[in-house]
DNA sequence: GGTTGCGAGTCCATTTACAA
DNA sequence: TTGTAAATGGACTCGCAACC
């Protein structure tokens, strides 16, 4: 197996000689471990058109609208094929240590964790976050419904269908928003919009009026306000900044 | 006494259209 | 891509009553 690593930054020619090495390895069958932002370089490839994937969940939103058909999982790491993807630099250790356990036995991956003081490893199905409940006090009705309107960016959802989700009424998510987070529903919900945005202005190169679509803005004009009021700059100025 | 639901009034986010 | 203005629907706030 083939291990191909890439962080955020990478140099022209680094980069040319990757995509050599990879299309090396698929042509003579050898499987290929991508970690960190390697999953982004399978997907320009055109690697991972039939496979399913992962990667890190802050570039998640941007691979799936760079390459729409992807299949993207919340997971730590998927092995798909002759492909595996991680999440990240821990997730990688994740694979590692499942690959040991499959070849030499899981004695052998408990000792290398037991000698690198990581203790366990974790599996490819778990999920790669879920609100901490004990870090942040956030949990229960509320837990859920943060995570509804995670999964809601593109197609925002009334706070009235959002209460009926959970089974509580308006007023009452109201009062549990103001109570653990100092905010109201719908503030919150913008604020995980516009965050979302921000980092697909920063990770890709999409045309600022689709990222307000791809983060349930109707027009251009009023995403741009949004995010100036809320950062202080316009979008397209961030870019250019970055 | 604390929690919850409801309703009314107010405010603001959003949409739309248009211009630069 | 950004800015402006007008219209409007929905979110927010607050008070009150019912319930446990």
């Amino acid at each position: 197996m083939v291990v191909v690593c890439a962080g955020d930054t990478i140099e022209r020619q680094t980069s040319t000689d990757l995509r050599r090495i990879i299309r090396l390895c698929v042509r003579q069958g050898v499987p290929i471990a991508a970690l960190g932002t390697a999953t982004w370089f399978l997907a320009e490839m055109g690697l991972l058109e039939n496979a399913a994937c992962t990667i890190h969940w802050d570039k998640k939103a941007a691979l799936i609208e760079t390459f729409a058909h992807l299949k993207v999982t919340d997971r730590l790491f998927v092995r798909d094929a002759n492909l595996a993807t991680c999440a990240g630099e821990f997730a990688s250790f994740d694979l590692v240590m499942e690959l040991i356990s499959e070849h030499l036995g899981k004695e052998h991956a408990l000792a290398v964790c037991r000698y690198t003081t990581a203790g366990r490893w974790r599996s490819a199905s778990d999920d790669q976050r879920s609100i901490n409940t004990s870090e942040t006090g956030i949990s229960g009705p509320l837990a859920e419904v943060i995570q509804i309107m995670e999964e809601h960016i593109e197609d925002p959802l009334p706070l009235h269908d959002i209460s009926r989700c959970v089974g509580r009424s308006k007023r009452q998510i109201e009062r549990l928003f103001q109570s653990s987070v100092s905010s109201s529903p719908m503030r919150y919900y913008m604020n995980l919009r516009l965050a979302r945005a921000k980092r697909l202005i920063e990770q890709t190169q999409l045309p600022i009026v689709e990222i307000g679509i791809a983060c349930g803005f109707a027009s251009a004009s009023h995403f741009s306000k949004c995010f100036r009021q809320t950062f202080g700059i316009n979008p397209s100025a961030w870019r250019t900044s970055r």
